[in-house]
DNA sequence: TCTGGGGTCCTAGGACCC
DNA sequence: TCTGGGGTCCTAGGACCC
């Protein structure tokens, strides 16, 4: 069965003392960023990401008119086009002004508590079980509500808050309320909660394991996940995948919420899709982009002081979707932009003689095994000591 | 759903070491 | 020449998330 559950690879905490964990989730943020600094937007469908022209790309992100004609992120720019023609297209959207506002949220967030993390630019997760239990006499909604309030005032922009016994339950209380929304699930009502939601509700589950669910079990939501019961059962069933849903579903599961680090980041990429008209022949304008992705990568890596030990060339072929990597790892850690450059022309060889220079519709430069600049002093100085 | 870009995490096989 | 078990690193592929 090919189930993939990230929570497994943390030591989740058993506690049994009553835990309020809070999943605050911006609401079509990028949308909603255009929209305050222009507001003529404000009432029309938009979109961010995507081609109007062209209808080219994916909608990253649209605002809640744009998902009345049923538009939502991921959908192709073309089919969003067809169902609103008059949909304003963000071609190219500000991703350092939305960068900016996150950072600025996610630091009135961590002013609430330093059990925060923020899982990305729009989300972020907060154990906030003291302040509701000693200052709020254990009643959540009042605490969201000023954190919603602060949040508007400072930046113009709402959320939405999902209240639950764990960081799963609390997401999914997020988004069942949306937007501008506050949901609580406290743990008496957690079946009655998740008893009718598909498994895909669960962040983790994907497309894969839901048909792998549906198949081998014949599950289709929640409900008859807990219908099992015992988690022995659970676990007999679904390997370790059943430990997960049964802590999930008994209210236990992932509470403790730890702090991103500065080294949180473990890889840097750069891919850039190319498009039918690109191809000419046996033209490969891969080589011309390739310098453009290891700039950026290289840049990047620069500017954060870290340095690289693997080198992986991404690649999607044209016919087929099918997505090759190929990678090399060297022993010294540095930030020498020639080794970027040259290893990415040897993965390229490679590929092209494994795989007959099939065209090629994606590429991507990626660094990875990151090592800070001073981490890397203090080793070098361990060993010398 | 005919498809962007930037990520994280997991798995499995093989190499290599003790 | 055949034989363990355990640990770690590397590589490639894949699922999943926003």
């Amino acid at each position: 069965m090919v189930i993939y559950q990230q929570e497994h690879s943390t030591p989740i905490e058993t506690t049994d003392t009553r835990q309020f964990i809070f999943h605050v989730d911006l609401d079509a943020f990028f949308a909603a960023v255009e929209m305050r600094e222009d507001p003529s937007l404000v009432g029309k469908p938009i979109m961010v990401g995507g081609d109007k022209d062209t209808k080219r790309g994916i909608v990253t992100t649209c605002n809640y008119e744009a998902r009345k004609y049923g538009i939502h992120s991921g959908m192709s720019a073309k089919e969003a086009i067809e169902r609103c023609p008059e949909i304003i297209c963000v071609r190219r959207g500000h991703y350092d002004l939305y960068r900016e506002v996150s950072d600025n949220i996610l630091n009135i967030l961590n002013s609430y508590t330093d059990h925060f993390r923020s899982a990305s630019i729009d989300e972020a997760y907060l154990n906030l079980t003291d302040e509701v239990e000693k200052e709020h006499n254990g009643y959540p909604i009042p605490l969201a509500e000023e954190i919603k309030n602060e949040i508007f005032e400072e930046e113009k922009i709402t959320c939405s808050i999902g209240i639950g016994p764990n960081t799963t339950i609390a997401k999914i209380a997020t988004s069942r309320n949306k937007p501008n929304g506050i949901t609580y699930v406290p743990k008496a009502s957690i079946k009655r909660f998740l008893y009718p939601l598909p498994v895909k509700a669960i962040s983790g589950i994907g497309t894969k394991s839901a048909e792998s669910l549906k198949r081998i079990h014949g599950i289709e939501n929640i409900g008859q996940i807990i219908e099992i019961g015992s988690e022995h059962e659970m676990i007999r069933k679904f390997g370790r995948l059943g430990s997960f849903f049964y802590r999930v579903v008994s209210g236990k599961g992932r509470t403790t919420i730890q702090p991103s680090s500065s080294f949180g980041v473990k890889s840097i990429s750069k891919g850039r899709t190319f498009h039918g008209h690109m191809f000419d022949g046996e033209q490969i304008p891969i080589e011309m982009v390739l310098p453009k992705l290891i700039d950026s990568v290289h840049e990047r890596l620069t500017k954060k002081s870290f340095r690289y030990k693997t080198v992986t060339l991404d690649v999607r072929f044209q016919d087929n979707f099918q997505n090759i990597t190929r990678s090399r790892s060297f022993q010294a850690a540095n930030d020498d932009k020639e080794r970027i450059r040259t290893t990415v022309y040897e993965l390229l060889a490679e590929i092209n003689s494994d795989f007959n220079k099939a065209k090629i519709r994606k590429a991507a430069v990626r660094v990875s095994n990151l090592v800070k600049y001073d981490s890397m002093q203090k080793t070098i100085t361990d060993y010398f000591s």
